[in-house]
DNA sequence: ACGACATATGTGTTTTGGCGCATATGTTTT
DNA sequence: AAAACATATGCGCCAAAACACATATGTCGT
């Protein structure tokens, strides 16, 4: 049960499930800087989080150019699954300026 | 999100989430001797995690006599009920041990 | 009432985890 | 090549968490 284990520790942190829950809501790659902004977090401090994040293989990565994307990994249990299930459980109203925040900041992406 | 994350962090333990798997799995009140016995954890580190579980709302106590039955908490929430569900995806493989050793002290009561 | 049993908790110690600061690494732009 | 930008990480510090030991509290049996 370590990989469970794991699982909980990377999500008991509010940074960190603050990342994962914006990723579910958004269905979105996004950056780093742009993480930093929403959540008004350190960049240094919202790295080490998605390291933590990764290692855990809750999240990955893409570069593109001098930017790092992550999402989501895509669902490989039901253990997974049944955690995503419950994070998507967690309501809007709690992260009303982030998720606000994220969407000003995905609609100026197009431009 | 603070509740969530409060969960979180109480199942980031392995005694912790051993024990809330030992009570999703034998569906019974159990109380903290058995548990010390069936973990092979300490009686003083068994109560501290025990009391962390109930603070969170994940489990319950009932006294009977000199004994405290510990029991999970009725399900209250869609949140909780992902969780829980997600925790009896772990597989009985990984707890071979305890939970024979869980059957077994069960089986003594009747007598 | 006394000893045995069951559970909880105060205290001190050690381990773990998150943070801030500085800096390294890598990429793009000019 | 140099400057600006994006991300990652080494290091030291502090706070939270887990542990061990001793002990307190409460209950049962005799």
């Amino acid at each position: 049960m370590d990989k469970q284990i794991e699982i909980f520790k990377a999500l008991s942190d509010a940074t960190r499930l603050k990342i994962v829950w914006l990723l579910t809501n958004i269905d979105e790659k996004i950056c780093v800087s742009e993480i930093v902004e929403v959540l008004e977090e350190h960049q240094y401090n919202v790295s080490r989080h998605l390291k933590i994040l990764k290692n855990v293989k809750l999240v990955q990565e893409v570069k593109e150019g001098k930017w790092v994307f992550y999402y989501l990994t895509p669902i490989e249990n039901e253990f997974r699954q049944l955690i995503q299930d419950a994070i998507k459980t967690i309501p809007e109203s709690q992260m009303h300026n982030e998720i606000k925040k994220c969407k000003v900041l995905l609609g100026k992406r197009e431009n």
